[in-house]
DNA sequence: TAGGCGTGGTT
DNA sequence: TAACCAAGCCT
């Protein structure tokens, strides 16, 4: 083990950690992306059944890429964020066209496929491929920050010191680096979360840097972000009515779902720019029936 | 780099 | 109950 942390953090995920399905042995490289690109920004609870249904239909890159990419969307369903739908067929396609169908093994070919960031890539490799990367996720560098800066809550970007950290708490096998990733973003997501952290059941309570200095609280952040009355309501509201629709709707249907014109009309287009919706000849709007 | 981007569970 | 939060990405 390369640092003081590993062997209870690992020890402690060994025996505490969830039943997943992309974590099992045989879980595939493309199982693994799937569920990588579903969890950005998404409980794990939502992206269960999500996955499952996701893979049952499309157990391949090859798959999804002879699917629409409005049968992505229409998949993807109420997750969130459905450019990401969008994002993982045109990586499919990627897949097929330029990697033979296979998920690449090294996060800086994985991090140029569309939706996929530094963030998603690294997993990929590590969890996938037992390459020794470094895994940041907010899971992560929340637990880091705490452990071992001492502070609440990381800052919004992750910083250079940061990734040195992490490179150094990495054991140097990569299915060890693996192991201790998925372990620390466990703990994380379990013991050591963002609002109620449960430091009676953590491993390493006993050498945390926050608890030490009495768990300060986090800095004030900037004012909380409406959604209603939004451009995103407004978007999810029109992506509704297109996903429950087969075929095309009328502009009227849209309208009947969002009734301010100028809302509405810019957020078409933006839906139209991130290739979520398609025009027709008539006026008519579908969700996209080919690469956008 | 700050802000836009969905949806639903939790407190 | 109105925020806050959830395995980020892109521009």
């Amino acid at each position: 083990m390369s640092s003081p942390y590993a062997a209870p953090i690992v020890g402690w995920y060994q025996r505490n950690a969830r039943d997943l399905p992309w974590r099992r042995p045989d879980a595939s490289p493309w199982s693994i992306l799937v569920s990588e690109i579903m969890l950005q920004q998404t409980q794990v609870a939502r992206v269960l059944p999500a996955h499952a249904a996701w893979l049952e239909r499309w157990p391949t890159p090859r798959a999804l890429a002879d699917a629409t990419p409005g049968d992505a969307v229409r998949q993807w369903g109420r997750l969130g964020y459905p450019r990401r739908a969008i994002r993982l067929h045109a990586t499919a396609g990627e897949l097929v066209a330029k990697h033979n169908g296979q998920v690449p093994s090294d996060a800086a070919t994985l991090a140029q496929l569309p939706g996929v960031g530094s963030y998603t890539a690294a997993a990929v490799a590590s969890f996938a491929f037992g390459q020794r990367e470094p895994v940041l996720d907010t899971n992560v560098r929340r637990v880091l920050g705490r452990l071992i800066a001492g502070e609440a809550t990381p800052r919004q970007a992750t910083s250079a010191a940061e990734r040195r950290m992490a490179e150094q708490l990495l054991p140097q096998d990569g299915r060890q680096a693996a192991r201790w990733s998925v372990a620390v973003m466990e703990l994380g997501a379990l013991i050591c979360s963002a609002t109620s952290p449960n430091c009676q059941q953590c491993p390493v309570a006993d050498r945390c840097r926050w608890k030490q200095a009495g768990s300060p609280p986090a800095p004030p952040h900037r004012p909380g972000v409406r959604y209603q009355g939004t451009d995103r309501q407004c978007r999810g509201a029109l992506l509704a009515v297109l996903r429950a629709t087969p075929g095309a709707v009328t502009p009227d249907d849209l309208a009947a779902a969002w009734p301010e014109a100028e809302q509405r009309t810019r957020s078409l287009a933006s839906l139209a720019a991130d290739g979520l919706v398609a025009e027709l000849p008539d006026g008519s709007l579908t969700l996209p029936t080919a690469s956008a």
